[in-house]
DNA sequence: CTTGAATAGTGAGCACGCTTATTATATATA
DNA sequence: TATATATAATAAGCGTGCTCACTATTCAAG
C-alpha cells in the first residue's frame, strides 16, 4: 500500500537535498565553494591528477558538466589543471595547496551539517537510512537512466 | 560516531534527489512536464487559485523562481493567470483542463518511480526513511536559512 | 600512411534554483 | 490627502545540471 507517506518520498528528498545544500552553503559562503564544489574536490583530493572524463563518471554527472564545474573552481583557485605528457587530449586535475588547506575543516563542517540535520534520529533509524538511501541508489542506478549504462549496452536488444 | 556512512548523507541525499529526478523525467518526457513543474502542478491543483507569493512559501522557493516556472508551464499549457478582483498584484494560478487530464497519470507515474527506487526496501524500513526524512526537513527548517524564517524573527537577539 | 571510429574536452543554449534590484499596487500613518 | 512602508510580480544575471554539436586527439584497420 502507499498510505505511509511514501507518496511523499519524491518531495521529501528534494526538500532535504534543499535544505541541505542550502545549510552547507550558508556555512561554507566564508569559503567561496559550493556544494557542488565540494563534492569534486574529494574525489580530486582522494584521488589527484583525475582526468576530468573519470571524474564526470565518478561523480555521475556529465562531462561539459565538469568542464564548467572545474572552470569555476580553477577561477577559485582550488584546483589546477595539467596536461597529460601521454595523452594531449587529456586534463589531469589537481588540488591545489589551498585545496588540501581547506579540506579538513570543510570536512567537518559537513560533518556538522549532518548532525544538525540528524538531530534526534537514532542511531538505529541512522543506519536504516542509510542503507534504504543506498539501495535506492542501486535500484535506480542498475535498470537504466545512468550515465553508467553507456559501458553495459555495447550488445542491446534486437539490432 | 560517524562511521555508519553518516558522512556520505549529503553525497546519498543528491544522488538519490538526481536519480529520481532522471527517472520521472524520463517517465513523463513524453508529457513535457518536469519534476519541478510537476510540484507546482500538485499545490495549484489542491489550492487552485491561489497566489503566485503563496505558491512560493508552499515550495518554499522564491517568488522569482515562481514566476520564470509558471512562465513555461503557461506556455505548456498546464496552469494559467487570471488576475485578482480586489488586488491588482496579484495572479491567480489555476490547472488547465490538460493539466487536471494528465494529473492522476502523473501522479500514478510518480508512484512507480518510487516503487522502483524502494524495490527490496520492507515496510518498517520505509516507515523509517519517511519519519527520518520528516525530521531532517524539520531540523533544518526550524533553526534557520529557510524561507519561513522571515515570517518568524520580529524580535531578534540584542539587537 | 590513410581512413574511420572512439574518446577527451568544450561551446551554445536551455531548465530551475538563487541574489539583487525594479515596477506596480495596496496599506498605514502623518 | 500626501507620504512612507509593505507586498506581488518581474527583470537581470549567475551557478549547476542537461542535450546537442563540435574540435582535437588517439587508436584500430586497411
Amino acid at each position: 500500500m502507499v498510505s505511509d507517506g511514501i507518496d511523499r518520498l519524491g518531495f521529501l528528498i528534494h526538500d532535504v537535498q534543499r535544505l541541505m545544500r542550502k545549510r552547507f552553503e550558508a556555512r561554507a559562503s566564508g569559503l567561496g565553494l559550493s556544494s557542488a564544489q565540494w563534492r569534486l574536490l574529494v574525489r580530486v583530493t582522494k584521488e589527484a591528477g583525475v582526468a576530468q572524463a573519470r571524474l564526470a563518471e565518478l561523480l555521475e554527472i556529465e562531462p561539459i558538466s565538469v568542464s564548467r564545474l572545474v572552470d569555476r573552481m580553477e577561477e577559485g583557485g582550488w584546483i589546477e589543471r595539467r596536461q597529460d605528457a601521454t595523452d594531449r587530449r587529456v586534463r589531469m586535475i589537481f588540488p591545489t595547496e589551498k585545496a588540501n588547506a581547506a579540506y579538513a575543516d570543510v570536512k567537518s563542517l559537513a560533518g556538522e551539517v549532518y548532525e544538525e540535520s540528524l538531530t534526534g534520529v537514532s542511531a538505529e533509524e541512522r543506519r536504516v537510512l542509510i542503507r534504504v538511501l543506498d539501495t535506492i541508489v542501486q535500484n535506480l542506478t542498475d535498470g537504466e537512466t545512468s550515465s553508467l549504462e553507456k559501458m553495459k549496452n555495447t550488445e542491446g536488444a534486437a539490432a
